[in-house]
RNA sequence: GAGUUGGUAGCUCAGUCGGUAGAGCAACGCCCUUUUAAGGCGUGGGUCCCGGGUUCGAAUCCCGGCCAACUCACCA
């Protein structure tokens, strides 16, 4: 144990000792916000016309009277007598104006202390922000002024007093009596530079958020986020439903599932990997607009861009297709960002700008493939796509064992995904890559379905939902012989019960989801998805 | 899973060629009644990530391990 740790034990025994109630009391009463208390004294000054002027420099050769300035002699002793506390000034040969009184009863976390021998300025933080306290001995007294300042940085306090402006400026609490609220016996981490270890943050974010104010926000940014994103759909007459996260068929994407096991009925559960069948079984049981925002889980690896669980969101609307979820996505995203963050224009953590300003651009996979790759790649043969992908620097590229379409996806992801920084809508994909989407009416090799790019990154995915129940089965079964043997195979299981509901008819539908965490990303320009989930996952210590 | 970089006081970081471990903040003591990274004087505080090895001697060099960040792979 460090020694500041045993310093506050032993400070906290003797408090104890003295009786004082070092984890607090009752409800803190007639308790406001910092930033309220800030507002109400700044409007109580505006109501009186008190404009704040910055004092003389140090001298006090500010007449009193005029002669004052040209007296220099015993400064000193004029200010002594000028400051005197609790009279009223001498010096009013300027009309004084009096500020109406605001008192206040804040609490927070004393983050710094400044003593100055019989008065001492500190730093309250709440959950709205820093305020500053003065405490003095006139004021409080010997010995409450002796207990003020032997609390630690790190406190948890609630004072009580009136609000002032000090020669700086500053919007102030003079403190009449503060209540320990809770004893903090660890010290906080440095004033300046705050909590930067990376990890220190991730593992103790109860730390960051108390020290970094740019956590503090991000945090507060994402809450808004989520929350809009519900009001929006709200307003469009979607209803949010919860779904199973524990389910006996992983299913709807292509993911390694976390598997468990369920005592009760002594049978493997599985963390969903997505929603997407449940909230189907919703639409054939008649709920036309419905969308979930929840947890997924994939077992795969972490990294810059992936945490074993996240927050998706899917929406589903019958009699829907995947132009309506072109529209809904555009404007759900246009309109967070300008609601929330205030502009269409955000920049990514690379400082690149991006536009998200309607109607975003929407382009064929196969065009951009050919864009990319020259017109005539789909009539060529296996050997010379792979042999193209080969001199792009995809090496590991075989023609002996990836079909045309693996070269084509692998070429898709590695060289264009990443160049699609404006929103891009991608449509058209190839058919075998997504089994739960409606095939294109005019091309059945191609789906009707859109992915949605922004910053190079895969947004939003959107489908004209499959509601075939036998074409459905078909493709079921031709995904799970495809991923037989792999390791996505158990999200290859055929889950019978959802069939069985399209078999009653399921209205055809317009979905989409988006992967909330990515958004946040987006719109804040977090390098990290770290950076916006509040306890990222981490190896275990 | 692979590669690169890093891990030194509560926090932020120095540490030269291998020679008994350093600063600022925080803490403790004293002074200081409008400071704001307050100031002044003084004091204490270390499993140098862990385990081996080389060496008279290792924070430093070598090997192995742990943890993290970044890049790559799986993936949204």
């Amino acid at each position: 144990m460090s020694d500041q740790i045993a310093q506050r034990m032993q400070k906290l025994e003797a408090l104890r000792a003295a009786g004082v109630n070092v984890y607090g009391g009752l409800k803190v009463e007639g308790l406001s916000l910092s930033s309220d208390v800030r507002a109400r004294y700044e409007a109580a000054e505006k109501s009186v016309g008190y404009v704040w002027t910055p004092p003389p420099p140090k001298s006090w050769a500010k007449p009193k009277d005029a002669d004052a300035a040209a007296a220099p002699a015993q400064p000193e002793q004029e200010q002594k007598g000028v400051e005197k506390p609790g009279q009223p000034k001498p010096e009013s040969a300027e009309p004084k104006i009096e500020v109406p009184e605001i008192r206040a009863t804040l609490a927070g976390r004393l983050m710094i202390m400044r003593v100055m021998g019989k008065a001492a300025f500190a730093d309250l933080k709440d959950s709205a922000g820093r305020i500053q306290l003065y405490a003095q001995k006139n004021t409080l007294g010997d010995e409450r002024f002796a207990a003020f300042k032997n609390l630690d940085l790190g406190d948890i306090v609630s004072v009580t007093g009136v609000m002032f402006r000090t020669n700086a400026g500053e919007v102030t609490l003079k403190v009449e009596s503060f209540t320990l609220q809770s004893k903090a016996l660890r010290p906080l981490p440095e004033k300046w530079h705050g909590l930067t270890d990376v990890e220190q943050r991730y593992r103790q974010r109860y730390v960051d958020l108390i020290v970094n104010d740019d956590a503090r926000r991000m945090f507060r940014t994402r809450a808004a986020i989520v929350r809009s994103i519900r009001e929006f759909l709200d307003g469009r007459g979607f209803m949010e439903v919860e779904t199973p996260m524990l389910q006996p068929i992983p299913g709807g994407a292509a993911a390694r599932p976390f598997k468990t096991h369920y005592n009760a009925l002594d049978c493997p559960m599985y963390m969903r990997i997505a929603p997407e069948l449940y909230l189907k079984r919703l639409l054939v049981g008649g709920y036309d607009k419905v969308f979930e925002i929840n947890r997924n889980f994939r077992n795969e690896g972490m990294s810059r861009r992936h945490n074993p669980e996240f927050t998706m969101m899917e929406v589903y609307q019958a009699f829907g297709d995947c132009s309506t979820m072109m529209e809904l996505v555009e404007s759900l995203v246009t309109t967070i960002a300008e609601t929330v963050m205030g502009s269409l224009v955000i920049k990514n953590s690379d400082g690149v700008e991006i536009n998200l300003t309607r109607p975003w651009r929407r382009v064929a996979y196969a065009d951009l493939v050919k864009e990319r790759m020259g017109a005539d790649w789909y009539e060529l043969s296996r050997e010379q796509r792979a042999a193209k992908a080969q001199a792009l620097g995809l090496k590991h590229i075989d023609a002996a064992t990836w079909s045309d379409l693996e070269i084509t996806h692998e070429i898709y992801e590695k060289t264009i995904e990443h160049t699609l920084i404006q929103p891009t809508f991608v449509t058209r994909l190839p058919a075998v890559l997504v089994p739960l989407a409606k095939l294109a009416p005019d091309d059945p090799s191609v789906v009707d379905v859109f992915e949605l790019e922004i910053n190079g990154q895969e947004i939003a995915p959107g489908y004209s939902e499959n509601n075939d129940a036998v074409d459905q089965r078909a493709r079921f079964e031709a995904q799970a012989r495809r991923v037989e043997g792999t390791h996505e195979e158990e999200s290859g299981k055929i889950d019978e019960d959802f069939l069985t509901a399209l078999e009653f008819g399921m209205p055809p539908a317009g979905g989409m989801g988006i992967g909330i965490d990515r958004l946040i990303m987006l719109l804040t320009g977090a390098a990290s998805i770290r950076d916006v989930l509040l306890f990222p996952q981490l190896r275990p210590q």
